[in-house]
DNA sequence: AGTAATCTCTGACTAGAGTCAGAGAATGGC
DNA sequence: GCCATTCTCTGACTCTAGTCAGAGATTACT
């Protein structure tokens, strides 16, 4: 059965089923929007009013009123954030935290109710199942964006590229003091608008034809959803755009999957081109102006 | 991680992407319910109002406008039910169709559009875990129901069993006349009002402590659910209810998924204890007051 | 034949969800 | 320091979803 037809089937089985977790926000007095709200603030900890509008797309007016419900209720506090005096930041009150801790346990009851039929090898194959769908349904709908290496979301991406090299070479792995490269190209995925995927493009002095591909880096959650490829895939084609004809890269010997993932995408191993001390491997790919 | 928490994650994430598949419903016009109504009229054919009521558990006013909304579209046309006068008819009109087949292609559309930026084979790892999932939750909602042996759902059950022994059976299979069993109790199991699983108990004529599991059967697209099982728990803790302290049933040889469903149930093999013609393998269970 | 029950429809509501314009305070860029 | 912009909030709406009571036609029960 093709894809499109099973996830159609699918959702109907889910808006009958599943979907009701959503009565669980049900009977507590409380409209359903506004219990989604307060469990948003609950799961943050302490949230500025627009990320909550950015996070659940809500209308400013919507969105104020609806805190202002939970505010005349005793469940959330808002204080002026002391950084920016027009923003304002929300938190629990002592008794949001009770509510919403009550929140949390009914869908934990709802959603115990629901499987609890399914014997344990059947709930166990539930959540395999689940698991699979969610990072993939995740993976479909990371957004890929080119940013400038100052934007706070392509910084921390470099931050955990960085940590994640230090923590896997033998030697460790010291960047030092990251160069800025003004004509190079960055690319972020993101999921939820945090970074899961991340890479780069920068000219190579002396060879106008070709482009180099930097700081390649997946999320470790998110590896085998095919992020990797897909972000090798647009940086190829940015590197297409820009007039370039090949693209080059280098990678340690110490990250296997990465090395496999370059020669399933078509890129055949070269000589050393530069002096990177971490560097032990060389691939080159020649873009055709068709894929 | 535990099934609630894989639910719940998935949940969240469904809601915040896939949910939006709802969305291909909007930007016809017509509000969401309304909609939806219009694609539960098409995938029927024709349907009573009664039974669209109870499908889409809707209160009888409201339907009745939303019917009205559509007739005034010229999207339904209703008409009076000639073998009871009180109920209605609805079917679509030619415009009505043109509308249905509107909103399934939009419906597939944003499928496929939700999906392409998976790779093949990762949109067949999704196709497999969504068909699972789907299983496993529609098998988790199945309700078991005790019905009388002429209840019209119990008796589509028993005609798809029989139906399903001739297919099975070498030689065919006919109940001849099926007797009427007054002391019998019946159960099916249904998921959206059709029977999926089925199974009596009748008591053993000069056996007081034992009664006689009669006509199990699972839908063949149900298998590998835990039905049956399920059915057979079922139909065990009744047996113990009404006193009884031991079940026997027969079955045949072709049938090998039942065979080792009931060995893995604890069923152990007896010798044969009536001239049922199509019998050929037979099994007791002690019924502990525990389990 | 008479009464109770069933089915659909209308009228009269309420509450939730969301849109849009604009006011008032605060900030950023030049 | 000035102007444009950003952020939150209020007011004034619309539309959807859903509830409840009851009317009128029809059927089932005995």
């Amino acid at each position: 059965m093709a894809v499109t037809e099973v996830l159609r089937r699918f959702n109907r089985t889910y808006t009958q089923r599943i979907g009701v977790l959503e009565e669980s926000f049900l009977g507590t007095g409380r409209p359903l929007a506004v219990s989604r709200l307060l469990f948003e603030i609950g799961s943050a900890g302490a949230v500025g009013v627009r990320e909550l509008r950015e996070l659940l797309d809500l209308d400013s007016g919507h969105l104020s009123r609806m805190l202002r419900r939970l505010e005349d209720d005793g469940l959330v506090a808002t204080t002026v954030d002391g950084a920016d005096r027009r923003r304002r930041l929300v938190s629990l009150t002592t008794a949001g935290q009770q509510a919403y801790d009550d929140l949390e346990r009914r869908s934990d009851e709802r959603a115990s109710s629901l499987v609890a039929p399914l014997t344990p090898r059947q709930q166990e194959r539930l959540a395999d199942a689940l698991a699979t769908a969610d990072l993939l349904v995740r993976a479909a709908t990371v957004r890929l964006r080119q940013v400038g290496d100052d934007d706070p979301v392509a910084r921390e991406a470099t931050r955990r590229y960085v940590a994640e090299l230090d923590d896997r070479f033998p030697a460790g792995f010291d960047p030092g003091p990251l160069a800025p490269e003004p004509d190079a190209t960055w690319v972020v995925a993101t999921s939820d608008g945090r970074p899961v995927a991340h890479g780069g493009l920068r000219p190579v002095p002396g060879r106008d034809d070709t482009a180099e591909i930097k700081r390649m880096w997946v999320d470790a959650g998110w590896r085998g959803a095919g992020l990797g490829t897909r972000m090798l895939r647009h940086l190829e084609s940015l590197a297409r755009e820009q007039g370039y004809r090949r693209v080059v890269l280098d990678t340690n010997g110490t990250l296997t999957e990465a090395i496999e993932m370059y020669e399933r995408a078509g890129y055949a191993r070269i000589d050393r081109y530069n002096d990177n001390p971490y560097a032990e491997a060389f691939f080159e790919k020649e873009l055709s102006s068709a894929s």
